[in-house]
DNA sequence: TGCATTTTAAAACAGATGTTTTAAATTACG
DNA sequence: CGTAATTTAAAACATCTGTTTTAAAATGCA
């Protein structure tokens, strides 16, 4: 394999691993069996590095946009759609998930997040805020039209902050339940207590799609 | 001021503001307004300094213990216990909130969570256990007593990440909400709609106390 | 083959960080 | 006051990190 190949495949799992801050050329040298010399050789350094690996993270998501929902017409359209959404969130961080880069780029992108590099502001423009608009409008169609824009927020983020508790405070998570692999394990009742959660939540409101 | 308290008070808050790791020596010495040697000279080194800091965090934590739920017989009282609760959750990384001290130390403890030191697993013992089994003791309250235990682990974490996310992925919420103060603003109607998400989630069960 | 270009390798460099050394300044106290 | 202990200050040290330099090795090609 190319010498340029072999470090970025190596700087995705170590960024994956340890984030743009914690990684080091040195780190990501040894993964790829090359010369020190070669990051600021092939690319002009550690930041250029990061960035061509980060623009893979994005092409891949903007390539594999989440599929369109289908027609929310019934309360069953609308929860298979959230579901959907839920499930895209979380099944990313579960390790032995089936798509294996999917997982690496994700992990670049939740240090991106708990650790925000300058890149920051453009990975999300790029990579969450489709995600969240999507939630947004899917919310919307269950909640009165007049609902304010600080309540809908709250809502999303309330959701989100339950898909991403799991897999941002992993050792918090690991040390509560004595257990590695918890958010792992029970990743389907995860997805299905948020859904219930966030059905619920919305169905207050009177307003679920009939 | 001992040169000894100002380098602790200094310490405190540069470890507040960005964690054991990227805090730096050098840093707490220039708020603290001495010598970089004072360091290794009153402590034996940054991390005992950080020791004897964590320690501070634990020993306020111990003395203001969470109150004592009161009797919990009605719907009304368990809902005013499950509020107190998100209530303490919530309030203490609210900028400006009323205790600077309290926020101070749960900006460390929250730095603990998303860059855990070596000491992670004792502050959560003695700083969040109490904090999670008071939690849990509340919820089963509102449950079937044959729930089993990854169901209750599940809402708990749910609960937690909702009370969370807004503080941990702070700039992600700034970002998305194009506002650098939206869970200080709105922490009221935060806390409201994270009590109401709890409560229907567990009434769902219908064991909610009557 | 022979020469120019590209690639690799080793070492050194520059900056940051935690720590240690050394000595000066200050304080304690008999 | 005068000496001993304590405290402060400056500089140096060791290690880690990203980067650059320099030259050797490999490759491309006429």
């Amino acid at each position: 394999m190319e010498t340029k190949d072999k470090i970025l495949e190596a700087a995705m799992q170590e960024f994956a691993d340890f984030g743009y801050r914690r990684s080091t050329v040195r780190g990501i040298c040894r993964r790829a069996g090359v010369n020190i010399a070669a990051v600021n050789y092939y690319f002009s350094g550690k930041e250029e590095l990061y960035r061509q690996v980060f623009e893979w993270v994005i092409h891949a998501r903007e390539r594999i946009e989440p599929p369109a929902p289908g027609p929310v017409t019934t309360a069953a359209e609308f929860e298979r759609e959230l579901r959907n959404w839920i499930y895209r969130m979380v099944i990313r961080f579960v390790r032995r998930s089936r798509n294996r880069l999917d997982r690496t780029r994700s992990r670049i992108g939740l240090h991106e997040m708990m650790d925000p590099s300058e890149l920051f502001p453009e990975m999300f423009e790029r990579y969450s805020r489709p995600e969240m608009e999507a939630a947004e409008q899917l919310l919307q169609l269950a909640l009165p039209p007049d609902t304010p824009r600080d309540t809908i927020r709250i809502k999303i983020c309330n959701l989100l902050g339950q898909c991403f508790f799991y897999f941002v405070l992993r050792e918090f998570v690991e040390q509560y339940t004595g257990e590695a692999g918890f958010p792992d394990r029970c990743h389907a009742e995860i997805i299905d207590e948020i859904l219930q959660n966030t059905l619920r939540g919305l169905s207050f409101h009177g307003n679920r799609p009939a």
